[in-house]
DNA sequence: AGTTACATTGACATCAATGTTTATATCATG
DNA sequence: CATGATATAAACATTGATGTCAATGTAACT
């Protein structure tokens, strides 16, 4: 039926965590650099040194290996957004601080292309983890904050970061070229609006 | 050498633009509706009921009918942004009517999940014509104020805008369902910061 | 009516990605 | 060292998307 194979030699052989570890980082490279059309079981496998036979072995499938990076991925956003919170916690929180971490959560580890990619192509359950880390945000923000009425004044600032956070890592360099504006250009309007949400008086209502 | 092929009946002749045109439609609601992947000649052939055969003679090539679905898209963005120099061009330019257009430009017709798919892909330079339109639309702004200075702060005003309407385009609906924020909370924010971009004092630098 | 231009299609070819099967290599453990 | 578990790879099969080709239908124009 089959032919015989002929005999392989000197392939190192790593452990199933090893390569699922190995096959994520190739793969979130393979997204950023390339695009999710390149994120294949062939091109991973060549990135790591092995047959795409071995890939889908230790990922089950192709959608599992792009489940497994949109996790991956997804667990470092929440991360990176939960070590916002603990900065809220040390007594000085300056707004231009908050402002490059949230910013920051975004750009590194390209989970803006990653949101995007996401929403995209439908598989939107994955940013089911994003929504705890969001409101852990906002419970931080509030615990801050000495103003009573503070709560509905920082969701709206917390959306207004995450949504500028997200449209600057994945459109902002296209604009900010188009606009001669620098690199941190959204991060210091974000640092500068920050504190006017914050204010008991809040941003003025929008004129009739 | 190939098998006779028998009768065909009853097809209707459409000409080749309008072929393009119900093409193009079909592309977008495809894009929109099921993601990048979706766009294929077959899935355009089928929602238009013709062969893909005939799709592929009407644009060349399947990379033939992404570009073109982009630049028809971009068109379509950057003609909604125009409006809104028009509407900069009247006496009163309410800071939400302003806030309104532009996002409109991105929610209306899909102009986010496309620049998301461009960016992406890595097919940028479908963005050109869009740099055109915001320094139009920055020109517009600072026509409209009587302030000598007012070039930088517009310029930034216009990268807030356009970052955040890109973000709420895509993002938005998660981030604000996550946050219990209503549907239009990006736009009246957007509104209600924009004058303090045109004040002559500027927005307060951040805080060392 | 005849001719011409082109829209349209079915059949075929090709390629890339995925998945299956079978066999082999490597390592840990007794 | 034998053995079991599993990592690994080659070969094969399948599917979907793209592209080519030859032939035919359709409409406009003379």
């Amino acid at each position: 039926m089959y032919k015989q194979a002929r005999p392989h030699q000197k392939r190192r052989k790593r452990s199933g965590a090893e390569v699922r570890e190995e096959g994520l980082a190739a793969a979130r490279a393979l997204l950023l650099d390339r695009g999710p059309a390149a994120v294949t079981l062939a091109n991973v496998g060549q990135a790591i040194g092995m047959s795409h036979a071995n890939v889908l072995h230790h990922f089950g499938s192709a959608a599992g290996l792009q489940s497994a990076l949109m996790e991956s991925m997804i667990r470092d956003l929440t991360d990176a957004l939960g070590n916002v919170v603990e900065l809220m916690k040390t007594d000085s929180a300056a707004p231009r601080a908050v402002a490059d971490r949230v910013f920051d959560a975004f750009d590194k580890g390209g989970a803006g292309p990653l949101a995007a990619w996401i929403i995209l192509s439908g598989d939107v359950e994955h940013l089911e983890p994003v929504r705890a880390a969001v409101r852990a945000l906002v419970e931080a923000i509030v615990g801050q904050s000495t103003d009573e009425a503070a709560p509905d004044r920082v969701r709206a600032a917390v959306l207004m970061m995450a949504v500028s956070a997200f449209g600057d890592a994945v459109i902002g360099p296209h604009v900010r070229s188009m606009l001669d504006q620098p690199d941190d250009a959204m991060r210091d309007l974000i640092a500068r609006i920050l504190p006017l949400f914050l204010m008991p008086a809040g941003i003025p209502p929008a004129a009739p």
